[in-house]
DNA sequence: AGCATCCACCCAGGTGTATT
DNA sequence: AATACACCTGGGTGGATGCT
């Protein structure tokens, strides 16, 4: 301990000294010198206290750096894995879309042929010679150059058959699947934004796979969302969030720019995650309904496999039924949202 | 300004099929 | 059976736009 010194009354024993104190004073003394090294003692004590208090401090804060860190890292690693397949060169694919779409170019994809029909054969020769010559892709392989080229004919292949009226239904069910797991994506970073310290033990590892749908709806002539919480995750887990969501709540800034959850509706239902962090998940979900396979470091932030064609799966019955109506339907007991606030602001 | 939403696009990965 | 290729699916991203 850096600069402390203890005063000149040693503890221990005093030593004798016949004839030069009464033995009442003798006592004294000691008692006086005791009482000075209980002082100190209680002092030491509290300054040590102080110290690992300061000390457990900086360890917890050095320790939620390095969880972020690895985080960061690995989301950096797993996005690298998942891309080796194919190169990410969003200049070529942008310089193709371009010369493509370019006003003066007459060679465009027939969405309605193959890839290798002669015509869009003939397609992707004149954009692989016209862009090879390019001088801003000179020093770009031909091969990066056709890659892109049969990427962008996929696109334009999947526009094309996503406008025939037989693939409207699954064009609208990926748009809503997209729009939903959007929405859960804010919501997390949303609640992440307000956890406090004791909290983040818990929170660790919550994807958003856990975070309840939002889905359009109306109650009573006002628009908004209906909230339907997963049905697997765990009572302690339901509870953070109606804690976070409250606490997000209360800050008028966000409420007036986020969209009103009107209504609590009935759980989601979205399967679980096929996989989880083991540990998480006996914190998150409810114990019957627990993943079965670990969600290994690498992907564990990221990964959102339930997403998956869930709301693709749905029966053309379910889709006739609007969220509020399925709202309304359920019973009242089955209303459980993240944090059973029912709040109508009119606009 | 900040947020929600839509849209276009990229691209990894799965599946089916033809070829060797 | 192994390989190559075409095709399809769906998650992720960023820009544009409209709304509060």
């Amino acid at each position: 301990m850096p600069g402390r010194r203890f005063s000149s009354i040693a503890p221990g024993t005093p030593p004798h000294r016949p004839g030069l104190a009464a033995p009442d004073s003798r006592d004294h003394k000691l008692l006086t010198a005791m009482r000075g090294l209980s002082r100190q003692l209680a002092r030491f004590a509290a300054d040590v206290n102080d110290q690992l208090t300061a000390v457990n401090a900086k360890l917890h804060s050095i320790d939620e750096r390095m969880t972020a860190l690895e985080e960061v890292v690995n989301s950096r690693a797993c996005v690298e894995e998942k891309r080796k397949r194919r190169a990410h060169n969003p200049k070529i694919a942008e310089a193709v879309r371009r010369f493509h779409n370019a006003k003066g170019n007459r060679k465009r994809y027939n969405p309605e042929e193959g890839l290798s029909s002669p015509h869009n054969e003939a397609v992707t020769s004149h954009l692989v010679q016209a862009l090879a010559e390019s001088p801003d892709l000179h020093n770009v392989a031909r091969d990066a150059i056709l890659s892109a080229c049969k990427t962008y004919y996929e696109t334009i292949r999947r526009n094309f058959r996503y406008s025939q009226p037989d693939l409207a239904a699954q064009a609208e069910a990926m748009k809503t699947a997209a729009r939903s797991r959007q929405r859960r994506k804010r919501l997390l970073e949303a609640r992440q934004g307000v956890l406090s310290a004791d909290e983040l033990d818990f929170w660790r590892g919550v994807t958003i796979d856990m975070m309840s749908d939002e889905e359009d709806g109306a109650v009573e002539g006002v628009a908004g969302w209906i909230v339907r919480p997963p049905s697997f995750r765990s009572k302690e887990l339901t509870d953070l969030c109606a804690t976070l969501q409250a606490r997000l709540e209360a800050n008028p800034k966000y409420t007036s720019t986020h969209h009103r959850r009107l209504h609590i509706g009935p759980d989601s239902d979205r399967n679980p995650p096929n996989a989880y962090n083991p540990d998480a998940a006996k914190k998150h979900f409810k114990e019957h309904l627990i993943p079965q396979r670990a969600m290994n470091h690498h992907n564990f932030e990221n990964d959102c496999t339930s997403y998956k064609t869930e709301e693709l799966l749905s029966s053309p019955d379910d889709t006739d039924l609007s969220p509020l109506d399925d709202a309304l339907a359920e019973s009242p007991e089955h209303h459980r949202v993240d944090n059973e606030i029912l709040r109508v602001t009119v606009a």
